[in-house]
DNA sequence: CTTCGTGCGGCACTCGGTGCCGGTTCATTC
DNA sequence: GAATGAACCGGCACCGAGTGCCGCACGAAG
């Protein structure tokens, strides 16, 4: 009910780690994160209880099973940009993908995010979690413009109001519980940071994009107003990059 | 040597608070941190190991006492607010008094800069201290933009870009050993972020700014290019506001 | 002198987390 | 087919952070 999004290739025997994420959340569910320990879970899951800290460093890493994951595509997909595209418009799409995690598994994420809101020691974890992301960012950032005047501060900054546009947006679509279109708001909400963070403005277009490979051509056709960075991420996605 | 800042009315008798902070820093930095117990700190601190408990509600929270304090200063600052003054400047000077802090003990703001940088779970701890301040400061801008568009989403990217820009100018500071003017990077970075979040931008004046008092009139007289929102500090304080 | 509140120390206990060892399984190798 | 070795797993024993509870000492008020 609640795995963890792992492909084959990096893990090929996840049983005992999925059924203990299973484990695990049913017992948080019923009653309570705090209220439940790692014993409890071990046993619900039938394994012992030294296999749970192979799996998982302490008990919190149990409730954030996919961002090590999500992580590692995400500096990949940074490192795999090119000097041509806007840096900014390369970090929006890299937080995209961590919306895109959140919104493989709705009702898993809800369920987390409930959770996390209650218990004071979950908050404090996800922090450390989003501050790797904002990390990553910046390192990228500030390599781009490492040239640029006040290039770190700008870095940093812009990464942390990447971060925090994304997170508005992740909680607004937590809190409808999953439904709705998780990319809208996080659109818009990325769209406002580059906006204010680019250094050009592109008068871009947009709404719905669709985009038509012919060769190394790509053409794409959206409507006016489409964030910029979303018609960058249909062309490199049609270019067959990550 | 690594007292907190506690006013008397606050705290009469602080003497074995302090005295566990001092023990816990000479112990933090002969051994390290994790290689400290509790027993070690109130061993030599010369008191109970229940009392370290009844002080500091874990390990973490003696390596930073003070910020208790600097969050409720900055949440009357921003409740002493006008609504007549502008948001960003308000909150650039609410980010100034941690700044402050950090520079009332320089010598002990470095140690603990050295042993964050250090030791992964105080890094941890001290994220979830930063999030306090940009929650508060988020909360403000909430309220202060309720009836702007995206006032919310305006509200939380501009605390977390003040955060940020404030933490980058600390580390440098802090990184240079505590030497320099604390201000100088500090004020830099600030403005920055205020000059692209602010909506109206004032091209204002400063450099040193002395002010002089007449009653309830304030002149101000100060150099061209300094922060707005230092010169509407210099006049706050003028008119003797905490 | 008594009494009450407060602050402190000293247990005893829970639980998260680690090191270590022994057993099982499975693939490799002769 | 049997021996070998690497992984994986379970079961201790142990450490340290954090909590609840109780008893004691001290000082103020009656």
């Amino acid at each position: 009910m609640a795995a963890a999004a792992t492909n084959p290739p990096t893990s090929p025997k996840p049983a005992m780690r999925d059924s203990l994420i299973a484990a695990a959340f049913q017992l948080f569910l019923e009653r309570g994160y705090e209220q439940t320990t790692v014993d409890d879970i071990v046993t619900l899951a039938g394994v012992g209880r030294r296999s749970f800290f192979r799996y998982f460093p302490s008990k919190e890493d149990v409730v954030f099973p996919d961002h090590d994951q999500c992580l590692d595509d995400m500096t990949r997909f940074l490192a795999a940009s090119a000097d041509s595209d806007d840096p900014m418009v390369r970090v929006c799409g890299a937080a995209r993908l961590v919306m895109r995690m959140y919104a493989e598994n709705p009702t898993f994420s809800v369920q987390r995010y409930r959770l996390t809101r209650e218990v004071a020691g979950l908050r404090a974890y996800e922090l450390s979690v989003v501050w790797r992301y904002e990390k990553t960012l910046g390192d990228y950032l500030r390599t781009r413009w490492a040239d640029r005047r006040d290039g770190t501060l700008r870095a940093n900054v812009a990464a942390a109001a990447v971060v925090a546009a994304h997170n508005h947006a992740l909680r607004h679509w937590l809190r409808s519980g999953g439904e709705g279109e998780p990319f809208e708001e996080v659109d818009r909400a990325l769209e406002f940071v580059r906006a204010t963070w680019s250094p050009d403005a592109p008068g871009a277009a947009a709404g719905d994009t669709a985009a038509e490979e012919d060769g190394d051509v790509v053409v794409v056709i959206t409507k006016r107003s489409t964030p910029m960075w979303r018609v960058v991420r249909e062309v490199e996605s049609s270019l067959g990059e990550g």
